[in-house]
DNA sequence: CGTCGCGTTGACAAGGTTCAAATTTGGTGG
DNA sequence: CCACCAAATTTGAACCTTGTCAACGCGACG
C-alpha cells in the first residue's frame, strides 16, 4: 500500500519515482512567472501558494496547495504564474522532461498525467464561477468548506495562509475576509481556537454549505 | 496543408479523422452539466458558451468558443458545465473513446492532447485574475481584446453574443457592461458599425490594452 | 401595427473597498 | 521570562464602484 503522501506523481510513475526534495523557508519562492518550468513539484509537507500579479500589485492566488498536491507542471517553456511557500515548506521535485518521457513509455499513464491537469482545471471552473459570481459571505463559506475537505474534516483545521492570502484568493479585500469571518462566528459556524486566529473549529458544515450558494 | 478549420482535433489524429458533423440551432444546448460526456467537439462555423449555473440562476460563462475551437473534453464520465449554441453552429465530433484511443496509439499525440488541456487551463487561470482583480472597464476592455485576437484582428468584429453573455463571462451585470462599452466608445477606442450594437470597429487596440490593467 | 427581444441610460441602493485606529499576536533580544 | 517592536487581525466609518430597478428606444417579425 502507497505511503498517503506519494501521491500523483507515484502513481504516474509506478513506484519507481526518480526525485529529490527540497526545503523552502516561509515566504520563499519555488518559482516566479515566466521562470524556465524545469521541475514539477509535489509538496511533502507544508504550503505553497501559486498566483498572478498584476503591474500594480493586485494579485490574483489561483490555488493554495497542501500535502499531496502538485504544482508547477506547465506545457511550455516558462511557468505562467508564481509560487511562494507559505509556511516551511518540503517538496518532492522532479524534472518534467523526465517524466513526460517516463510517461511516454508507460501504458495507461497518459490518462493519469491528463487527469492530474484536468483536476487544476476542474478547479479552476469552479473558481470562476466563484469570483465571478458568489458573494463575499458564499465565498468565505466556501473556501472554509474547501480547505476543510482538503484537511479530511478535522476536529481542529489549520489555516497556514494570512487573511490577506484568504483574500486575494477569494478576490476580496482582507478587512472583507475578517468581517466575512466574524459574522460566521457570531452566527455560531465556527469557533476559532486558541490564542491565534488562524486555528478554526468548524461548527455547523451544513449551515456553513447554505451560506455557500 | 491542412484547412484552417481542421483545428486540433485533426492535429490530434492525423489526417484521419473519424468524425462526424451535427448543427445546433441559436440558442440550443449542446450538453448539459452533468450529462454523460460521451463526445467532444470540435466548431466548424458558429460559436458556443460553456458555462455553470448556481441554483438561484446566477451564471458564469466559463469560455466563449469560436470556429477551430474545442470544447467538451472531460476525464470523468459527465460534463462539469453546459454548453450552448450563441448561433447557428456546426460542429465536428468524436466519441472521447475513440479519441483515446487513437491518442495512445500514437506517438506523440499525448503531447498534444495535453497540451489541448493546458490551453484551456491557462484561459482559465488568466481568467480567475480578471474575476478576481479586474476593474468593469479592464473587464471589458480585456474581453474586446481578446474577441479581437481570436478573430484575428479583422476591420470590424462581430460579437456572436448578447450583453448579457458577455456580462456573465466577465461576471459584471449587461447594464455595466454596456455603460463600459459607451465609455469606451465615447472616449473614441471604438465605434459601432451599422445599427445592430454587434459590430465592432476597434479604433486604438493600444489605447485599449492601456485600459486592461 | 403591436409586441417582443435587445440594448442604452438614469436614479438610487447596496455590498465591498478604502482609510484609519485599536487590539492582538508573534518574534527577538536582553 | 519578560519587554518591546513589527506584523497580523479586527473593527469602525465614509466612500465608491457596481448592482438593481425602471423607463425608453430601436429593430425584427408576426
Amino acid at each position: 500500500m502507497r505511503r498517503l503522501n506519494d501521491g500523483p506523481l507515484a502513481v504516474l510513475v509506478g513506484e519507481r519515482v526518480f526525485s529529490s526534495e527540497f526545503k523552502y523557508r516561509k515566504g520563499t519562492e519555488v518559482f516566479g512567472e515566466g521562470d524556465a518550468a524545469e521541475y514539477v513539484y509535489q509538496i511533502i509537507t507544508g504550503a505553497v501558494r501559486t498566483y498572478k500579479l498584476l503591474a500594480d500589485g493586485r494579485r490574483q492566488i489561483n490555488s493554495f496547495h497542501l500535502p499531496g498536491d502538485m504544482f508547477g507542471f506547465e506545457n511550455g517553456a516558462s511557468h505562467r504564474f508564481s509560487a511562494e511557500a507559505l509556511v516551511e515548506t518540503k517538496v518532492r521535485l522532479m524534472r518534467q522532461r523526465s517524466l513526460l518521457h517516463t510517461v511516454a513509455s508507460r501504458e495507461g499513464s497518459t490518462t493519469n498525467l491528463l487527469r492530474l491537469v484536468t483536476q487544476s482545471l476542474q478547479h479552476a471552473e469552479n473558481h470562476m464561477l466563484l469570483l465571478g459570481r458568489k458573494t463575499a459571505l458564499e465565498r468565505v463559506a466556501a473556501f472554509l468548506l474547501e480547505m476543510d475537505d482538503r484537511q479530511s474534516h478535522p476536529d481542529v483545521m489549520i489555516l497556514p495562509m494570512s487573511r490577506r492570502d484568504i483574500a486575494d484568493y477569494l478576490g476580496l479585500t482582507l478587512e472583507t475576509v475578517s468581517r466575512a469571518l466574524s459574522v460566521l462566528r457570531d452566527d455560531g459556524l465556527l469557533r476559532f481556537i486558541g490564542t491565534t486566529q488562524r486555528q478554526v473549529a468548524l461548527l455547523n458544515r451544513c449551515g456553513l454549505a447554505q451560506y455557500d450558494a
